[in-house]
DNA sequence: CGGGATCCAACATGATACTG
DNA sequence: CAGTATCATGTTGGATCCCG
């Protein structure tokens, strides 16, 4: 019988995964989407919301949200201009997962920044010196047998 | 009683959800946990089933996972060096909610660039020209009840 | 094999000023 | 109010060469 490895299945960039994952992959949409969750919302109070982040990218970020189809943008025929942002039923389909995705961050936020300050306290040495040190430890053990 | 806008919790910088968030939103990240998650694999290994990253991203973005308690890298005293990387039980924590995002992409990503299409092709005013449009539209009207 | 170091191009993002 | 335009900067990412 041959004996192989497990077949992965491998993240071609043009697979459905690859190309999903790609539109969520950036520094402001994930928070955009979550934002704009449950009611309509005019750009200003997303803006607010949103603490840190800039009218350029908020702009930048609904226009891809839009065109993907995953936001609905309403231009209101009033002066000042009035700009209101709600999910379509498209966009609604992301919530759940989404919102799972906030629930593991509630969760498990702590854990992850305990791990990552006992990392910054211990030493990293390199690939080379670690190997080296692994092999010598593996010299020694083996003369000690002598 | 008073009427009042519905109060949105706002994402403050520090809030858990968007530091938790923050981990995930950068271009590598997703993929990287889904192709590590249910066996360990050799750096070569991820770096041929992740058609497009460079061993520079692929080391870089799996030192976070590491750094942030996501992933075990483990090193064998063997010449050329072996290493494996896998899911500590925090990492494995992720899955499921990453999961759902991938079953969501292959569900949904045809629709999405089917509007992506659309919008493309459609004529995208500016916001002011929008307006003028619509409120000479409104004087319109009202002059056709005269 | 699994990196590290360096250099460089491209892009993402921020700041500011302007507009109807 | 909700943008747009421009400029400046920072960050990302790729290419290349190195190493044990």
């Amino acid at each position: 019988m041959e004996r192989r490895k497990r077949v992965i299945e491998p993240l071609d960039v043009n697979c459905r995964t690859r190309r999903g994952l790609e539109l969520l992959s950036d520094k402001w949409t994930l928070l955009v989407l979550i934002s704009v969750r449950e009611e309509a919302l005019q750009f200003s109070q997303i803006l607010a919301h949103l603490e840190g982040i800039s009218k350029k990218m908020l702009t930048q970020t609904l226009r891809g949200l839009e065109r993907n189809g995953l936001v609905n943008r309403v231009v209101y025929p009033v002066i000042p201009p009035m700009v209101e942002y709600s999910l379509t039923p498209l966009g609604q389909t992301l919530i759940e997962p989404l919102w799972a995705l906030r629930d593991w961050s509630e969760q498990h936020i702590d854990e992850v920044e305990r791990a990552r300050d006992a990392y910054d306290q211990r030493d990293h040495t390199h690939l080379q010196d670690q190997i080296a040190l692994l092999v010598q430890q593996r010299v020694e053990e083996a003369s000690a047998h002598d």
